[in-house]
DNA sequence: CTGGGATGTGCTTACGTATTCACATCTAGC
DNA sequence: GCTAGATGTGAATACGTAAGCACATCCCAG
């Protein structure tokens, strides 16, 4: 504990000293201390094998004196670059956190940064939009399939900054678009209850406006329907897990209860499970359940959901790929990645 | 569907038009445009009434026929100020993933951004803060208890930089602090399970080094040893689910098994629900189990879980005060704010 | 009719860095 | 011993904006 304080306090002390009167430190500063000039200071920073080796050491030892640290600002306005990728996303989605993880951890790996523009409706992209066009942003992962077309155009061909889409097929022709191939996602879950014996099944979208929800909904009933089942659609509303849970009473309402509810996502999919047991419904005993994303909660043992795992990780290196790759001019490129069908003991019907 | 097209079509000449023209529109241009000089277009965009309406609306016009928008690197490095908030957090973790929701969403209502700075482990955050000091931030959010004193030290009065610690006691003293009252809280779960007529207790925190667990641990036991019940501590080892449900292997392993296991956290809390229940225990019938931060995910039907909720919104209110509120001189200000408990069916003994 | 404050605008400079160009020095090859 | 190329460094400029200062105009009170 004493070692601790003293520890602490010596820190301090350093502080102290190089503390206000280092309030702003530039590269000419740092040229006065080591004798050269503002360019070499700024060549040591940006581009070290330029510079001798003798001036190098000599550079950063004066920087290091003086507590030199480079203005991102000042160089990203005069290199046109400010190494910093914007996302425009939902403000609430287990799904997008989780994306988004993943796109910072990958960024700091290259030094750069990841800026944030949620918003919290559909109405309010536009605002964010307005705020990503004054940062000269390097790249822009525009996410959320509720995203609409006219936004897409607006981000199109701007100068110096590379779009993507993430996830929404409506981008399809517009921007480069990554997305996990939700139709076949959609036709393994369908065909993977079809193996477990049902006769009857409804699938719950989360907005039937999103693009992914049309996807993952035909390709379902598509599925489905070459065995001979019909599958109709019911919209949970949202894509949180309340609008599942609230779902799940009006399938506890409906006529004829369906033996398999497919979820538009993990989040509807865990609040359907969770509605159709408090309704005194035994999933998978009563009715089976599947997601997609593939959630960390969708594992919980609490629930076990039988999902498409979407490989966030690709999805991501494939976007970032895309941003920074200098083949600028290549044709509009279209990544469409497998996801893996995950079994849960959501749909198990044997043990249940 | 052809409309939709048309609409599109139009779109996409509209931004052909002012496209690769409009590559890089400055207030220069705007200004030219206008027939005005270039001061005059900076006073429109950053101090309106500064200028005579009827010029304001011929500037305006120029530049929307220019497509002109102001850039905010360049004005950065002029005003020093970015409107940009940083933000050091773990990069896996739920309860952050939350705090940063709200923190964005009310930085982009002010319309300012929110740079993420995430790190995997303790051993990473120096990096995480030499991407800081490149940009020159308004205000510096330091998140996670794992954050080294050290480091902390090393924010401390940088110019122009306003950093707080977030729910991060260790850092009492050194920098600004915004926290829940973890001892307060911990107390009050304490004092209800005691009332819920439980004899014995087992606190399974997240990882010992981290304050929070500390002093949540401290609180706990204090109120136990109160009731003459006796807490020891287990380490889950991190703060994740998996974490509680590895730890619940311990306690079902041990030779006498708690009436009461309090989690360090929401997250090792839900993991411990189930793995005692995948052990063969009922919850609440055999083991109480209460939480801590009140993620949405505990007030899930499925697990219901008796935790604190912290106030986010306003924790986050505090924080963003201390950042932009002028009284830059103050003494360190440092805000205890009190949690709520929540009483969900993991602590309800009768109905088990 | 005059002077002083209010108002609106332009000129100029500075923010801190990256980069081009020019120049000095040094090495190697005939 | 002289030239061509390689190498290292400095001077100067530009990135796009904000703001201080100077100045012109206008209005109203005396």
């Amino acid at each position: 504990m004493v070692d601790l304080t003293g520890c602490i306090r010596s820190l301090l002390e350093c502080a102290a000293m190089r503390g206000d009167s280092a309030a702003r430190v530039t590269s000419h500063d740092v040229a006065a201390e080591a004798g050269v000039s503002q360019a070499t200071v700024a060549r040591v920073f940006s581009a070290p094998d330029k510079v001798a080796l003798a001036t190098r050491e000599r550079v950063r030892e004066a920087a290091a004196r003086l507590g030199y640290v480079p203005n991102a600002i000042a160089r990203s306005l005069k290199s046109q670059r400010t190494d910093i990728v914007g996302a425009v996303v939902p403000a609430k989605s287990e799904y997008w956190q989780d994306v988004l993880t993943a796109l910072s951890r990958r960024l700091a790996e290259q030094g750069k940064q990841l800026l944030l523009f949620p918003f919290a409706d559909a109405d309010h992209v536009e605002e964010a939009l307005d705020s990503v066009e004054q940062y000269r942003l390097d790249g822009l992962v525009l996410a959320s399939s509720t995203i609409r077309p006219e936004h897409l155009v607006r981000m199109m061909r701007r100068p110096n900054l590379r779009a993507v889409a993430f996830n929404q097929p409506a981008a399809s022709g517009l921007l480069p678009l990554v997305m996990v191939d939700n139709d076949a996602g959609a036709r393994d879950l369908a065909e993977h209850v079809v193996a477990q014996g049902i006769g009857t099944a409804t699938f719950v979208g989360t907005i039937s406006s999103a693009s992914t929800d049309q996807i993952r909904y035909r390709g379902a009933a598509s599925a489905l329907a070459d065995h001979g089942i019909a599958c109709p659609y019911l919209e949970a509303g949202g894509f949180s897990y309340d609008a599942g849970y609230k779902a799940a009473a009006l399938i506890l309402d409906g006529a004829d209860r369906p033996d398999a509810v497919m979820g538009g996502s993990d989040e509807v999919a865990l609040g359907l499970i969770d509605g159709l047991r408090t309704g005194g419904l035994d999933v998978p005993g009563d009715v089976l359940v599947t997601g997609f994303d593939g959630l960390p909660q969708a594992s919980w043992a609490g629930y076990d959901l039988t999902t498409l795992v979407q490989p966030i990780e690709v999805l991501v290196d494939a976007t970032l790929a895309i941003i920074f790759d200098d083949a600028r001019d290549a044709a509009q490129p279209e990544r469409i990645v497998p996801g893996t069908l995950r079994e849960g003991k959501t749909t198990r019907r044997g043990d249940g």
